[in-house]
DNA sequence: CCTTGACATGTAAGAAACGACATGTATTTT
DNA sequence: AAAATACATGTCGTTTCTTACATGTCAAGG
């Protein structure tokens, strides 16, 4: 279960509210974990339970904004350091490039064209986070790891335009 | 949810019993799709009770024989061409990735080691996969996605070996 | 002969996640 | 001024997943 660390990751960069979280988790960890806005304001409740998160504000319209505690960034560091990292995942993307080789040829040179179309489109996104667009420029932390999945989409990518000529 | 379309595709390669399938989804769907025996038993009775699977035979120790019908393919097909992929991911290791530049340089770098050498088993064991070792041999159709896995660590250990010097 | 390990199938309780429901405020656009 | 959109927080029923429990067979090695 890593969205209690997930969350705790989010803050340790900078505090925000439960619906500010939401959209982080949409625009910077939608390759790594996806979690909704009904996850995350009854987890930072827990968290606030445990002491790893505090509220450090409210704003208008009933905002709450949360910010990480000592004991949290303890507890985030202990989690990467020391417990064992879960291997397995959940990739329905994956799956589908998986099974393709079942398909037909003509279905499978469609499905493989709308995955190219899609890899495209989230190229140049992950293209824009690597090159810090608009966000807090230079001293944003993941600026490694969107350059990072920018690679990954073109070994992709490559892969697909294959597999499609082979078919 | 994935879980019946996988289970479906496994078959569509060749008729298993449930404790194959567990075996098959430990090997061959490790890097796409995580499931255990408990969530496979239930689940190829619920595709029986669809008809989309059926029972292909009875063999030792109580083992049953699962195969997929016509209907089972089509639905198959359906799924990879007709519906809309959901792109959420569910991926512990890039979760950590992505905050390892919360960690203090060293408690980083004895990370970023133990991510090199979990790549590195990786990488050996799906340039096996992907050169057809022991299994099906030629006729193997996932032999082109053991490839790509093994380009994409490829780059991820790159990455990973970037970072480390540069930590 | 006995033990160990792989083969084999299930169930059940609890945790986690999803999708829908519910409500209200502030800002921007028409 | 009104309407639409973005901001904002929550809950609830259902589905899905995990972990542990439970049981039994067959083959190989000591």
């Amino acid at each position: 279960m890593s969205l209690p660390h997930a969350v705790l990751g989010l803050l340790a960069v900078a505090p925000g509210t439960g619906y500010d979280l939401t959209r982080r988790f949409e625009a910077s960890l939608s390759h790594a974990w996806h979690a909704s806005h009904s996850q995350i304001y009854p987890e930072l409740a827990r968290l606030q339970g445990r002491g790893l998160v505090q509220e450090a504000g409210r704003g208008a319209r009933g905002s709450r904004t949360w910010a990480i505690t000592d004991q949290g960034l303890a507890e985030l560091d202990r989690w990467l350091v020391e417990v064992q990292p879960n291997r397995s995942q959940r990739n329905e993307t994956a799956l589908r490039w998986f099974l393709l080789p079942l398909l037909p040829a003509d279905q499978r040179r469609s499905a493989l064209e709308r995955e190219i179309a899609d890899m495209l489109d989230s190229t140049a996104y992950l293209e824009a986070a690597a090159a810090g667009s608009g966000e807090v420029a230079d001293d944003h932390p993941f600026r490694a790891t969107a350059k990072l999945g920018v690679r990954i989409n073109d070994v992709m990518l490559a892969w697909l335009r294959e597999q499609l000529a082979d078919t």
